[in-house]
RNA sequence: GGGCCCGUGGCUCAGGCGGUAGAGCGCACGGCUGAUAACCGUGAGGUCCUGGGUUCGAAUCCCAGCGGGCCCA
């Protein structure tokens, strides 16, 4: 087999599906994964998509991330586990299929279609998505396990989550409690901390006056002052908190008297106060509309009592007693200071509540309702009562103020609606019992970037609450709780084979371990009583949270635990840090006393090209597949793990895509570039050694670089900083390949085939390519297989089938960097030339006599030297000095007319002069030496000083200079009769190149070519017929006129003649 | 109110362990081209969010503030 010329332009899409197909046909995937089953192994844990849509391009970053990193240790020699996991329980799909059966509460699910029903509904929903989803990741050529998934609702899978509830109750971590918890009234169940959406809202802002049980004046009344956002929870007000160190004040305001904080009594009483411009005031009480009667401490007033304001509304509260007690959470941020505390309705309230003995009143149902006890209220809809209560308030004239307020408030993850608090019977897990641990293994945990798990993680975990687990609904893991109906004893189920031994009633087979079958099953208690199960299901998160071990079905099988637990890395994005990078830990150590993973990098969110959240509502979302089928995965692949750093938000920019886009392009034209000449002459980079070939120093140098860029891009993915391993990529590419290294060896590709000089450049283009594709290929899986199958397999036939089976390396000895400081060097001083001849409007293409290199710098002369023959080719020059000094410099001195002007006048001609007689270097040596140069004019002497005199250096004619970092280059443009001659050959040579594109021939094929021109054209091109018949593959060159295959007129200089191509 | 992150040309972003501010895109002009629908050069365009501090020297380190984002209360 031989290397193939490449199609000349690059399509992404036709080369990827190619590839796949090549992968899937040849089963490249699973046998890369048997190739290094030996090796050590490196343990990955995906983060398992919620199965409910279509995958995103945040999902797709996320899944992009991982394979590239996972390709990256697969050929550095390490057996990996990538198996994929599917979150299918929950209410985000509960809510989808009730949207899909048109089904609105709780109540229609069960009495209308039945619990099975929808839960298998549920479960075909999961299926679906989980296999569309599949898909979608499958087109970005994400090698994973697709087969052999976890997925959550497997009967193995819950049954490793009954044992990680069993281990919990062991140690007394499972508790049922009756608490305050976040409840969505829609979904009718509980709801923990990470499944609360905070956006702004508005809502009433109400000050409330509840009237002291005792008055002890005639004249006024008194009354505590209060303040709240939520009117609905006052029928369940038992107390009021106040601060035991704040100062409180009495204030009459007209015939009321107000007890609240001294120090929000401004703001809230004297609005008139906000009025005054200048911010002074000095309006006595009169003015200000209230006067301070006295002030005492929080403490003076705890224990006073008060009237709920809404007893004719709510009978009930007046068999309640209602006191003043001291709060250290209450603040002077806002409100009152005196806060209404509703020990049913607030986590803090209830706290409190349990401490000073009230009755956890709470007279609100499961769907957000009044009950019997809240009286008038009763069968309202909370929030639809904030309205009368209000009314009711002003009725009674217990409303001091009303306003509307807009502030963050929580909503159901799911189905928005704005949650609630209520006192419930729940399951928890006693994190709280465990949060050290977890701090402490917090630490042994290597976070990418530290501060993600140093500062964001740490300060979540530290401020956990216990885990409210149960949830009052249908498509979950049932909680494996069996309670006894005579003696509430509780029994943990842990196994399904633990549920067979001890079950006394229903059935296990089919779906048993969903509901509703599960709940058929009883259990006899000691006692002798019946145990039901606990209606509940978990927290969806608890599903995710184990899957390190639930994943393995651990711990009814151990083998696979005890090779791969805990995990080695873990990638999610920055929600995870409330979510999976949490649940985790806590399962983890609630289970197994550790942490489950110890790697972690935390990714950022993919946002619009205004930095905004990409939602179907704002009409902005881009999805990957409209960004492949424009340009490809490989650039979506790519451009995702550029864009920025990984753990910042990415701004997703068509512009950028274009780009590397570009990119791209590049790298196939350099491959088409290579398998071009390649092919033509059979090039087979096994049939030669180093005693065959010629190499020269940029060949060593692009080695060099090659190496050093492999050596960049390992660092780089190894530390996860992947936009630094794509631009030293993008840099290595355009930079060094395309820009410099392909241009300097066009003519070597031009020479006989077997010419050792040639065979350097192949060779060493060869080895170049091969290390850039094999260092692309976990990035851009795709375009470099197909550049591997054609380049590289064709000839070294021993190679593995497939690039991915390559193992990771370079060679750090080939890095020299010296020679690529001096290449670098090189290349300013090739570019000063370009821009000494632009100014000069003195073409590249005519050569010069020789080119000067003056520095002072001794690093920058001996990268001159040393790489002198780049110079010569690349400045297109017959020769190259270099010099700390440019002696035929020219310093002309003159008088400095700002200064002389004014001081000499009519002499200033004559200083001209003498200053023009004398050299300039022996003018600035002697002012150097003497601080002055004195002039002697016949009649006078005048002394100058430095700043008299202006210098200005005149080069010799026919000499242009420009400088560069390191010094500065003079060209000498003088045009010699054999320069101009090879001015023309080339000239002539350009154009006959622009003809045979024109024709589009073949890049070996051979012509004839006529010039008809005058006789001094003739005479000045024909010593150089030679060089341009081997330059334009003419096997006849010819002067005369011909009616070639193609003639065309030009005009070169002042010579007009015309060209003609006769195809061979 | 608390925690974390971000703020660099018109746009997208590098740099960031202190030492003359970079790239790409876009704009203008010039040039080059048998891999390149490419490329090169030149030009215009910067209070590196603001203000203090440390230092011989701060985009970089420290403090405070402003603006944006995420998370929490």
């Amino acid at each position: 087999m031989a290397i193939e010329e490449a199609q000349r332009s690059y399509k992404s899409r036709i080369i990827e599906e190619k590839v796949q197909k090549f992968w899937e046909d040849m089963d490249i995937y699973e046998r890369t994964k048997k190739m290094r089953e030996d090796k050590p192994k490196y343990s990955f844990l995906d983060g398992p998509p919620y199965c409910s849509g279509r995958i995103h391009l945040g999902t797709a970053w996320n899944k992009i991330i991982k394979d590239t990193y996972l390709r990256y240790k697969s050929m550095s020699g390490f057996n990996i586990r990538r198996q994929p996991g599917w979150d299918t329980h929950g209410l985000p799909i509960e809510h989808k299929v009730e949207g899909i059966l048109g089904l609105k509460s709780k109540k229609e699910i069960e009495e209308s279609i039945g619990i099975e029903n929808f839960v298998n509904k549920c479960k075909e929903f999961a299926i679906e998505n989980k296999d569309l989803m599949t898909e979608q990741f499958k087109l970005l050529g994400v090698w994973m396990d697709w087969d052999n998934p976890y997925v959550t609702f497997d009967t193995k899978y819950m049954e490793s989550c009954w044992w990680t509830l069993k281990r919990a109750n062991e140690k007394d971590l499972l508790i049922k409690d009756k608490r305050v918890i976040t409840w969505c009234p829609r979904c009718e169940t509980a709801l923990a901390m990470a499944e609360i959406d905070y956006e702004n809202k508005d809502d009433p802002s109400i000050y409330v006056k509840f009237p002291l049980k005792n008055q002890d004046s005639e004249k006024y009344k008194t009354y505590i002052l209060v303040w709240t956002t939520t009117p609905w929870t006052l029928p369940a007000n038992m107390a009021v908190c106040v601060n035991p160190d704040f100062d409180y004040a009495y204030v009459k305001v007209d015939e009321d008297v107000y007890i609240m904080a001294e120090a929000l009594v401004d703001s809230v009483l004297n609005e008139i106060n906000h009025d005054h411009p200048d911010g002074q005031c000095d309006c006595d009480q009169t003015e200000k509309g209230y006067e301070i009667l006295k002030v005492v401490k929080g403490s003076d007033i705890e224990g006073i009592e008060y009237n709920h304001p809404l007893t004719y509304e709510i009978p009930i509260q007046k068999g309640f007693n209602h006191i003043v007690i001291p709060g250290d959470h209450v603040t002077l941020t806002e409100g009152t200071g005196c806060v209404h505390t509703a020990p049913g309705h607030g986590p803090e309230d209830f706290e409190i509540g349990k401490k000073y003995g009230l009755t956890i009143f709470c007279p609100v149902d499961e769907a957000g309702l009044f009950m019997e006890e809240a009286g008038k209220y009763v069968g309202q809809f909370v929030k639809d009562a904030d309205v009368n209560i209000i009314e009711d308030l002003k009725t009674h004239d217990l409303l001091y103020k009303e306003g509307i307020i807009n502030h963050r408030y929580g909503f159901c993850w799911r189905c928005k609606t704005p949650i609630i608090y209520l006192a419930t019977k729940q399951w928890f897990l006693k994190v709280t019992d465990v949060k050290r641990k977890m701090l402490n293994e917090l630490d042994k945990i290597e976070w990418v970037p530290s501060w993600a798990g140093e500062k964001r993680f740490r300060n979540w975990v530290e401020n956990a609450r216990d885990w409210t687990i149960s949830r009052q609904r249908y498509w979950g893991i049932p909680i494996p709780i069996w309670e006894c109906e005579d003696c509430n004893e509780i029994t943990v189920v842990g196994s399904i084979e633990e549920l067979k031994s001890i079950s006394v009633e229903g059935e296990l087979k089919g779906d048993f371990i969903h509901r509703p079958h599960v709940d058929e099953i009883t259990i006899k208690c000691k006692c002798g009583g019946n145990m039901k199960r606990t209606p509940d299901v978990l927290d969806v998160w608890i599903d995710s949270g184990i899957a390190g071990w639930a994943a393995l079905h651990y711990p009814e099988e151990k083998d696979l635990f005890e090779e791969w637990y805990p995990y080695d890395f873990i990638t999610e994005g920055h929600d995870q840090t409330r979510g999976w990078f949490y649940s985790q830990l806590g399962c983890g150590v609630i289970s197994n006393d550790s942490t489950p993973y110890k790697k972690v990098l935390m990714h950022g969110f993919t946002l619009d090209e205004e930095g905004k959240k990409m939602s179907k509502s704002l009409g902005n979302v881009v999805e990957p597949e409209q960004v492949i089928e424009l340009y490809g995965v490989d650039i979506l692949r790519f451009y995702l793990l550029w864009g920025n750093k990984p753990w910042e938000d990415l701004k997703f920019n068509w512009d950028e895509l274009k780009n590397i886009n570009k990119m791209f392009n590049i790298l196939w034209n350099i491959y088409v570039f290579s398998t071009t000449y390649m092919s033509i002459d059979n090039f087979d980079p096994t049939e030669y050694t180093l005693e065959d070939i010629h190499l020269r120093e940029e060949d060593l140098w692009i080695t060099s670089r090659a190496n050093s860029m492999a050596n960049e891009v390992t660092e780089s993915l190894e530390a996860l900083y992947f936009h630094k391993a794509t631009r030293a990529i993008n840099n290595f590419i355009l930079e060094d390949l395309s820009r410099w290294y392909i241009r300097l060896i066009r003519g070597r590709t031009w020479n006989e085939k077997n010419d050792p000089d040639k065979l350097g450049a192949y060779y060493t283009l060869y080895n170049a390519l091969k290390l850039l594709i094999r260092t692309m290929a976990p990035i851009a899986p795709h375009v470099t297989e197909d550049m591997y199958q054609n380049l590289i397999r064709t000839v070294e036939t021993s190679y593995p089938l497939s690039l991915h089976m390559l193992d990771w390396e370079f060679n750090e000895e080939q890095i020299d960097k010296e020679l690529e400081s001096n290449m670098d060097i090189v290349r300013e001083i090739i570019e000063a030339c370009a821009r000494a001849r632009d100014a000069a409007r003195y073409k590249l293409r005519w050569p010069v006599r020789e080119i000067i290199i003056v520095s002072e710098d001794k690093n920058v002369l001996n990268a001159a030297q040393s790489l002198k023959n780049v110079i010569m080719e690349q400045a297109n020059t017959k020769d190259v000095v270099s010099s700390d000094k440019f002696e035929n410099i020219t310093i002309n001195a003159l008088p400095n007319m700002k200064t002389l002007g004014p001081k000499l006048r009519q002499d200033v001609p004559r200083v001209a002069s003498k200053l023009a007689e004398d050299d300039g270097a022996r003018i600035i040596e002697k002012l150097e030496s003497n601080g002055v140069y004195v002039v002697e004019l016949e009649d006078k002497t005048i002394t100058l000083e430095s700043q008299d005199i202006v210098f200005e250096t005149e080069l010799p004619e026919n000499v242009a200079s420009s400088d560069f970092e390191g010094g500065n280059v003079f060209i000498d443009t003088t045009l010699t009769p054999e320069i101009l001659s090879e001015a023309m050959a080339r000239e002539l040579i350009r154009r006959v190149q622009d003809m045979r594109k024109d024709l589009d021939l073949d890049v070996e094929a051979n012509i004839e070519v006529f010039v008809n021109c005058s006789d001094n054209f003739r005479d000045i091109i024909e010593n150089f017929v030679d060089f341009i018949s081997h330059e334009v593959r003419a096997d006849k060159f010819h002067f005369g006129s011909e009616e070639g295959d193609y003639t065309k007129d030009w005009k070169i200089e002042d010579h007009n003649l015309s060209i003609s191509i006769v195809k061979a």
